[in-house]
This record gives structure tokens, C-alpha cells and sequence, in this order.
DNA sequence: TAGATTGTTAATCGATTAACAATC
DNA sequence: TAGATTGTTAATCGATTAACAATC
């Protein structure tokens, strides 16, 4: 699926990054393969695919791919997301952003039901969430993180979904339904552990999950 | 592969608590599959690999179900893990940790190679990073989550493997190499959001990532 | 019984890997 | 040139879906 090769794509870019960052001036697809876990045939199939090439014999040059990738992947701006619910995940988020700094996006707000949670003077602002809809259609916010308890997510998102936004990061446990305009990506660190535990306990090992 | 029938069965466990609690004594392939985002095939599909059966014309029946599912994911005791790494990735899931304890994952310690870091009277301790392989021996922990530089992270799993840790999950967003003696999953939340982004973008929607 | 749903087999779909001709 | 690596096609692999006989 395009959805993997995409994924790829922004491993294969970090691993780029390494490497030049370590003088490499160019790579042949066994090395990156090596770098990000998969085979010489899959780097190659997923470049062919962005119709990126190299030399044969040569290998490719990092900063021409690196160029090409960056094209495709379209990573400039400072991306602004919001983040609502200020419980611990949330928070956690918020605290992490620095982290996300990192590559171009930036938690601008975070927006809580709970408004006795309000607090404007943070560096991140903490919300009402009344105030939510406004602030997206205001500020064209397009991707936003849902961290708020089971039972408030749905309607959380159809209140994102409504006021503009495009893309959602989704900590709670369930599948929103609706709205067919957003792409949805559900994280669930919890089912995450769940499932290494599962296989520490069967004693399986050698697995990349 | 069964990595994901073990993985959507956590997360049919995850939909029957909710339809039991909500009163429900009988479910339909076609509810849970209408609950979690899958086909009534592949609900089936699954329970068939486990042997797990229900009744012709009369569903599963909510019980039964939740009971053939805990036994295969044997989830009984409390697993302790531990967390390398008290940055912002480390102190955030330390804070998150009661979300964990609902899903009987407990974090006991944290460790940092900086030691004016160390905390031995926090609730969940944070200790240098040198006591642990000790720790990790004498408690007997089996689980860890790797929160450190992208540098250091290959340093912090091989003392990890070499003390006795079978499952790691990896927030640095480098392949571990080596010591085929663990399970490994990497998280990059950032990647997650780069993704998102890049569909946001791109225009394209309806999309689960 | 008639009808609906399971359990399972077969068909489909898509992604990964292997192989090799092209070529730098 | 000889040798090594790409680019791409074909083969393989595995997972999902469809279909339907069994049956409660």
C-alpha cells in the first residue's frame, strides 16, 4: 500500500539525515536497508515508485535524495496542531513538545471541558473547550490530538471535524465514526505494552512487533 | 499474521468490556467487527484461530467470549516495567502512568544516566542509570521502555538484554541491533503526526492511517 | 420449520521479496 | 572492460474478504 511506502519515506529521511550528518556522500539501498529494518528490494521498489533514481553502480547521492524526498514528503512549514484534553496524556503531549519541535509541528494550544483548568499564561495555553471551534476556524488549524476519556472522544471529534479540521491523532480506545473528511490515526501506548507483554510471557523472542 | 489476530483480540476485549457494560449478553461477529473497524469475516477469522467458537444463529455470548480471550492473553498479574530516559518522552509516560495501572502495567522506576537527576523519594523513583541491570535482576523485570537520545539508545538495550529485559519499547527512532533475545516495538509519535500531516496536506480523506 | 449466523474453505487482494537485464 | 548496483518485472508470501454449507 502507498501508506507504507509513505511511512518509509519519513524513516528513510531520518536515516538520510544520519548519514549525512556522518559524511556520507552516498548510499547504496543495502545500506539504508540496514538503517531502517527492511530489505535492499523494498528501498529500491518504494523509490521507484516516487519515480526517484539513482546510478547504477553508484548508488545515490544523499543530498539529491534527500531533495527528492523532502519534495515529495513537502515538509517546510511549521505545522500548528492542537491538543485537547489536559488530563495525563495530554499534559504529557504538551510537555513533549519540544520533542515535536523537532520536526516542524508545534502544539499551539490545548483545550479542556474542564475550564477550571483554563490557564492562558502557559506557554501552551490551556482552553475552554467552548472556545475550541473558534480558535481552528480562526487560526486554520487542520490536525488535532484527541486526549480525552472513552465516552467524550466521539463527540470531541465531530466538534473538531465541524469547525475545519482535517487530520486526527486519536489516544482514546475507540473508533470514531463519521465524518469521512478526516484521516484518523489511532495510538494506544497501553496496547502497545499489552501486546510486548503478550509475547515476553508466551516467551517468544526475536519479533520485531 | 498472527502478531495482528493477537493484537485485534486485545482490542475485542477492549469492545466487549464496553458491550458488557453496557448490558449486552450476546454480541454478533457483525457488532464487534461494526465496534472495532474490521470485517465480520475477520472477527471469525480470528476466534477460529484460537478455537474460539459461538453458537450458530445465537452469536457469542459476552462472557464466554471475554473469558476465552483473557485465557489466550493470559493478562492476571500486575507487569512491572521500568522506563530509561527521565526526558520529556520518560517523565511524560511516568505521569501517564495510571493509565497504564487500568491495563495492569505498572512503571517502578525510572533511570537516567544523568544521577543529579536521581529522585529515590518520588512515588515511581528515579535512579542513575548504573543500579540498572542490578534492579532489573533482583526485581526481575522483564519489560522496559527506552525514552533516551537517539544515541544512546543501542547503549540502553544491550544492558537492558544483557540484565534479563525480553520486551522493549523503543520511543528513539533507530533500529536496535543485535541480542535476538527480546521483543522489540517502536513508538515515534512524531512519525505518527508527520504522517497525518502529510495526508492533511496532500487533500486526502477518509483515510484511517 | 424457516431464518439467521457461525465456521471454514476458496478467492482475492496487496505487499514484500527475489531475480535479473540494463547500465554506469 | 569487468564488476557492482540499480530499476523493474515476476514470483512469493501472507493477510483479508467473500461465499456458502453446516446448524442452532
Amino acid at each position: 500500500m502507498i501508506k507504507r511506502t509513505i511511512n518509509r519515506l519519513f524513516i528513510y529521511k531520518n536515516a538520510l539525515n544520519h548519514f549525512k550528518k556522518l559524511g556520507f556522500v552516498k548510499v547504496f539501498s543495502d545500506n539504508l536497508a540496514d538503517a531502517v529494518g527492511v530489505t535492499p528490494s523494498q528501498v529500491r521498489k518504494d523509490f521507484s515508485a516516487f519515480a526517484i533514481s539513482g546510478n547504477r553502480r553508484g548508488g545515490y547521492r544523499v543530498n539529491d535524495l534527500l531533495e527528492n524526498i523532502n519534495k515529495i514528503l513537502g515538509k517546510n512549514k511549521v505545522e500548528e496542531v492542537i491538543v485537547v484534553g489536559s488530563g495525563n496524556i495530554g499534559r504529557a503531549l504538551i510537555r513533549y513538545n519540544e520533542g515535536f519541535m523537532k520536526e516542524n509541528i508545534k502544539i499551539v494550544a490545548a483545550f479542556d471541558t474542564d475550564s477550571s483548568k483554563a490557564d492562558r499564561d502557559n506557554a501552551i495555553p490551556i482552553l475552554p473547550f467552548e472556545e475550541m471551534a473558534d480558535f481552528i476556524r480562526e487560526k486554520g488549524i487542520k490536525v488535532g490530538i484527541i486526549a480525552v476519556p472513552d465516552g467524550a472522544a466521539q463527540h470531541v471529534f465531530e466538534v473538531m471535524a465541524n469547525a475545519g479540521i482535517k487530520g486526527v491523532m486519536n489516544f482514546a480506545p475507540i473508533m470514531l465514526k463519521g465524518t469521512p473528511t478526516a484521516v484518523i490515526s489511532n495510538v494506544n501506548l497501553a496496547l502497545e505494552l499489552e501486546n510486548i507483554i503478550y509475547y515476553v510471557n508466551a516467551g517468544e523472542s526475536a519479533a520485531y512487533l
